[in-house]
DNA sequence: AAAGCGCCCTGAAGGC
DNA sequence: TGCCTTCAGGGCGCTT
């Protein structure tokens, strides 16, 4: 399930393949995604070629002459590309034949994901305005973070995985920017200083760069573009290692529900 | 306006 | 072995 360097990952793993490849036709077996796949899709697409492969936040842009598809891969969605049409399998739900017989194929058992068709140049969608900051760009930053923060009485944890906050800060990576950057992720994100925040907004920036530089987080089934798992997990500090010794002062990791969410945390070198 | 929830769906894992 | 419950990496959209 992808974060960010998991998406990320799969544009990296995928691009190189389908840039200036001209697309003979889209298949889709499946419209059930998290919102149906409109009508005539397959109509806008057919014909056109890529020019290139973005990314905003955790959706993939794939851009045409004339428009944009636009992917999220949801929680357990995933791209490949096979050298040759082949029979797909349960889940495999939607195919572009690429010129030259190459199949790009996405797969997602839970059908979280979705494609649209965007017709603008650049790719316009309600999903997309009102987005924060990329968190690898430099308008994000310490400061960004304090100042917007002041005010707001809720956890940090949820501030800093709200899309509109700052995008692509999923659960793992929360979990773990918080612990490097030594922040306790129950604490109020309006009542942490400036000074602190610059320390977390540099844990984020390095945990996404290092998984990124490793492929990704493999947990369960994610596997990358290249069907490579990736590395991160090895990396973990506090992520799913509940009793396990916090890697810094080697007090046992804890966990606790927050917004929903599992939530490990070294109760004593983050404060 | 911010915050808290429910929910979309399938599969894996763990308990009994 | 099998059945049941719980949980999972996201994030929209509704309610308060």
């Amino acid at each position: 399930m992808p974060e960010l360097p998991e998406v990320e990952t799969t544009r990296r793993g995928v691009a190189p393949h389908v840039i200036n490849r001209c697309v003979d036709a889209i298949l889709v077996r499946d419209r059930r995604l998290r919102w149906p796949v409109q009508a005539g899709l397959e109509d806008r697409v057919r014909g056109q070629c890529i020019r290139a492969v973005d990314r905003r936040a955790k959706y993939l842009l794939f851009r045409f002459d004339q428009g944009s598809l636009m992917l999220h891969l949801g929680m357990s969605g995933s791209l490949r590309v096979l050298p040759a049409f082949q029979p797909p399998a349960i889940h495999e739900h939607i195919d572009l034949l690429l010129e030259g017989g190459a199949v790009l194929r996405y797969t997602d058992p839970r059908r979280f994901g979705s494609l649209h068709w965007l017709d603008g140049d650049p790719p316009e969608h309600r999903l997309l305005t009102g987005l924060g900051p990329e968190p690898l760009s430099a308008d994000f930053d310490g400061g960004y973070l304090h100042r917007l923060s002041r005010g707001r009485r809720s956890p940090v944890k949820g501030f800093i995985m709200d899309p509109r906050v700052v995008v692509g800060v999923g659960n793992i990576y929360a979990c773990e920017a918080l612990h490097m950057a030594g922040v306790r992720p129950d604490r109020a994100a309006g009542r942490i200083s400036a000074a602190r925040y610059r320390r977390l907004a540099e844990a984020i920036t390095e945990v996404l760069e290092q998984a990124i530089a490793a492929g990704g987080t493999t947990l369960r089934d994610f596997v990358g573009a290249g069907g490579r798992p990736g590395y991160f997990s090895q990396a973990l500090r506090v992520y799913g290692r509940a009793g396990a010794p916090c890697p810094r002062c080697a007090a046992p990791v804890r966990v606790a529900r927050l917004a929903q969410r599992s939530t490990y945390f070294c109760a004593v070198c983050q404060t």
